[in-house]
DNA sequence: CTCGGTGCAAACTCTTTGCATTGAC
DNA sequence: GTCAATGCAAAGAGTTTGCACCGAG
């Protein structure tokens, strides 16, 4: 509720109060699903396009950031307050951990000079937190033993 | 029309096979889309349900390999035969650039100790290719000018 | 009061599923 | 001949668009 910094040209709405007290809460960048779930579960209502809407303009505003992933069709969504850039995902939990340090920032120049000038990137890494990882070699050797 | 290296475990269909004709042609990877228009052109007919089940199987027979990209909504599709793990993308014209020194090899192991254990990665570097550039830099230049 | 935001319906893109028929082995 | 592949229709997820009404500034 308290919105320290919401910009002045940024119409201050239900639905977009909505969403950013919603982001607030999350502890990892959410769907439009999951953020029309969270609303609803307020007793406040919305609709798809009326929420598409409302984050467009939030990205517009940058205070929200739109998450692509390659591997889910969704996109998701995180305050830009959080400076993440990149997440390693679990294959198993699809928990989300935020990657600080971007391998890609030294490496850049070693590609730029290929007639291609870099602007950004992206980047997922993919394997097992280490919960998952247990549980893994857990039932491997459970099925071994049996 | 050659298959060198055909899974004998796969059966070699008309589908399956316009679709590594079109792919085996394509200089850059492809959407369902447009291996349909290009399938469609030589006459062959073509469903989108037959060619997503026909991606499917060459796939899993790793004759073809699915790329999706985060910006695009559509997956991509191109011979495994080509050894590309990642591109660099104009933001212009869409042409992509395979990279073929990754520079996540190296750096994999440093976070790999955070209690995550890293399967694989994906990356897309976006930018400009050189004669996007140059056109872009002439676009400035006249504006100023005038 | 005004113009942008919202409710609601409908469309749109990409992809998947179901079922009867066809064709590869 | 058998079973998987295909043609075709229909549905599904995620997102966008159109338009009348509403509400923030």
């Amino acid at each position: 509720m308290t919105d320290s910094k919401w910009p002045k040209d940024l119409k201050k709405t239900r639905v977009r109060q909505a969403i950013v007290n919603v982001l607030r809460e999350a502890s990892s960048p959410l769907s439009a699903l999951q953020i029309t779930t969270e609303i609803l579960k307020s007793n406040d209502k919305i609709w798809p396009s009326t929420l598409y809407r409302g984050l467009d303009a939030l990205v517009s505003a940058e205070l929200v950031r739109r998450i692509a992933l390659t591997e889910s069709s969704a996109a998701l969504y995180e305050l830009s307050t959080h400076r993440h850039s990149h997440y390693a995902i679990c294959l198993d939990c699809r928990k989300m951990f935020a990657i600080h340090n971007c391998p890609l920032t030294n490496y850049e120049p070693l590609i730029a000079d290929k007639d291609f000038t870099i602007m950004n990137h992206k980047m997922e890494i993919y394997g097992y937190c280490g919960a998952c990882l247990k549980k893994r070699i857990d039932k491997s050797n459970r099925e071994r033993n049996q």
